[in-house]
DNA sequence: ATATTAACTAGGAATAATTCCTAGTTAGTT
DNA sequence: AACTAACTAGGAATTATTCCTAGTTAATAT
């Protein structure tokens, strides 16, 4: 991955936010410093950043946004005002102390696990 | 909600599948019992009926799809062939138990939490 | 410093997923 | 049987994202 102007200032208006921008935000807040930016530059930059393991990709039903906190953390939806909050948690953690430590109250999760299925492990192939 | 019978196929063709179709795969099923039906109306039936709470909307990588099983349950996604599984299991068990019982190797998992932050809470007004 | 070139960019077209619109139909009620 | 709100098919519109092309530039070698 070579240094482009566009990617710095992309990492950088998304490391710098607290938010969970989608895009359009991160675009928005990039044109300020280079008017002249496409669209399609952001995203690819997200993506190469993505999959370079730099940002992570979040899914807010079913709408991506990007997150430039790369340390093992959750993520608290409000159901109401929908904004996303970062939650530092050991899973154990997860049913009792939420309420107290962050004053949320919650009414539940979703949990996706992530890895190989058996069948999968079992096979050499790369597919 | 009405019956009607293009309602009751998109349900009945979700409830009997193991797998998480995408609206579009509930869509060519559908079309087997009725050839005229359109694309929208899967769209708008599969709204209607997760905002009913009979079906559940699940998220994979910024794509929607969908899940006729409303009992509480996580899901397992593996990174190579992408499938998503089923799987019962108290928050706890996450870290410890899976490989064994289901035979997954876990590599991550994200979780969401939902509910009320603290601001909604002390707010009365519905937005 | 300059030349080279693979990786990049802007701009816009193309694609994919989903929602919206309209005129006609139908399930449930009276 | 008549009524009507909720539904439908079909297709246009919208939204999010990717793709394409010709020109530009960061990193490397000379």
């Amino acid at each position: 991955m070579r240094f482009s102007r566009q990617r710095d200032i992309v990492l950088n208006v998304l490391q710098r936010t607290e938010s969970h921008p989608t895009a359009e935000w991160i675009f928005d807040q990039v044109k300020r410093e280079i008017p002249s930016i496409s669209l399609g530059t952001v995203y690819r930059n997200l993506n190469q950043l993505a999959d370079g393991g730099i940002i992570q990709r979040i899914f807010d039903n079913g709408h991506v946004r990007y997150d430039g906190k790369m340390d093992q953390h959750d993520h608290f939806r409000c159901i109401r005002c929908q904004q996303i909050f970062d939650v530092h948690l050991r899973l154990e953690d997860i049913t009792k102390n939420i309420p107290q430590d962050y004053g949320f109250k919650v009414t539940g999760y979703a949990l996706e696990i992530r890895g190989e299925c058996h069948q999968c492990q079992t096979k050499e192939t790369e597919q």
